[in-house]
DNA sequence: CGGCATTTTCAGCTTTATTTCAGGAACAAG
DNA sequence: CTTGTTCCTGAAATAAAGCTGAAAATGCCG
């Protein structure tokens, strides 16, 4: 687990290092904003550590440049500032988390697991509504119930359960799926989406892949009434 | 974007839900633990809101409950509670975020998009009076109520919403929506126009869609006065 | 090779969207 | 008030998109 800490204040940036080490995080520093940036966008860090006053580049600049290189890559701010505006401030500029100096180490470390479990990192399972798609088995669960996905059935499944509510036309299905280049038509998708919502089914899913004519399809929980 | 409130305070929950509600989300609310603990499990929403300080089930419980059914919708953590060490516990029961009352609305809002960002369920909406209209899944929504749109439909809606209170004649939304060599007709969007209007009417939408004679229509909010 | 699971193809079916049309309502001008 | 135009609307006809079940092809493993 990769962290990289920016922060001009070299002794609290060494205690910090220091002190994620010794929980077993890969720490590396950068001393102020420029450097800060240039290493953040290798885009090899699973966290990134960021004050907001630094020389060169500040922390909600170097924010806004990490987000706007569509980087996702967690923000977890680090500052003297308290005012209820740069809380604001940081947290539109695409922190994930606005951390207060002083600040606790067991805090610090509460929102560093908190940042890295969201962030899924080692995900092996994806949930929507009351269904969890296992990735490692390729299976679809319930409750109790599970049931096996074909290779295809899983890849579209995952792209699906990865957009969320988000509409997935079918050629976009189609590329991810089958590749651009392949002769697959879009009644494939069509036939998958079928063969999905009869497992679905059969294990008594509240998720439903609904249609929408001549946009795509998208997942949406059952909403009991 | 659905958002449960789960908070012991009926005054500051429904002060919240307002709040909420005039930005565009759809929220519903509990007023203790167990209650919510139920809602949340259906695996409905996109975020929750909790306070700690509640009857029955508290909030560090509630969020253990949600997390180990497997449910990774992100939590808000909401507490008059400034404690480092409560700061802590509720990150660690499974909280993505902290924040403490008393808090403003701006941060509250900052955080709730940084969360939703974050989860990747952004959508990208158009709005017009109390109307919005989502661009993934063609839906216009109203408060509670929704409804889809055709292809056609949404084309024709987008561009009045673009326009906003500026006329589009009749010829530039069939050039736009139809296609400059179509054979379509005025009658055309004289049609759509109608399908339009009794949507948003079955939603109980406050936009009007105006026609003004020889010049085309345009959106006009309804001011009940 | 033979059996089995998966994937592709296809045709007919259902559902929904779009177009067409005709008559009525609203409006502005004379 | 009359007239000609523009706009509205409901119903019917047509077209398109999506669904499904079954058969054919493919590929994999023994």
């Amino acid at each position: 687990m990769k962290i990289l800490i920016i922060e001009d204040e070299k002794l609290l940036a060494d205690s910090l290092r220091t002190m994620l080490e010794s929980k077993g995080f890969e720490v590396e520093t950068a001393y102020d904003g420029e450097t800060g940036a240039e290493y953040a966008e290798l885009g090899i860090y699973d966290l990134l550590i960021l004050d907001v006053m630094m020389p060169k580049l500040n922390g909600y600049q170097l924010a806004r440049e990490v987000r706007s290189k569509r980087l996702t890559t967690p923000i977890l701010m680090l500052t003297a500032k308290s005012g209820l505006m740069d809380r604001v401030e940081g947290l539109n500029a695409g922190a994930d988390y606005y951390l207060t100096k002083p600040f606790d180490a067991r805090e610090l470390l509460a929102c560093i697991n908190a940042l890295l479990r969201r962030q899924g990192n080692q995900v092996d399972v994806m949930t929507c509504g009351n269904t969890t798609l296992d990735l490692a088995s390729a299976t679809l669960s319930c409750g109790e119930k599970e049931i096996r996905l074909s290779a295809r059935e899983f890849d579209v499944m995952r792209l699906l359960m990865n957009a969320g509510t988000q509409n997935l036309s079918k050629e976009v299905i189609l590329s991810r799926v089958w590749g651009l280049e392949s002769n697959a038509v879009e009644n494939h998708v069509e036939v998958y989406v079928g063969f999905l919502r009869k497992k679905l089914r059969a294990i008594g899913s509240n998720v439903r892949i609904m249609a929408v004519r001549g946009l795509g399809y998208h997942l949406e929980v059952d909403d009991p009434c």
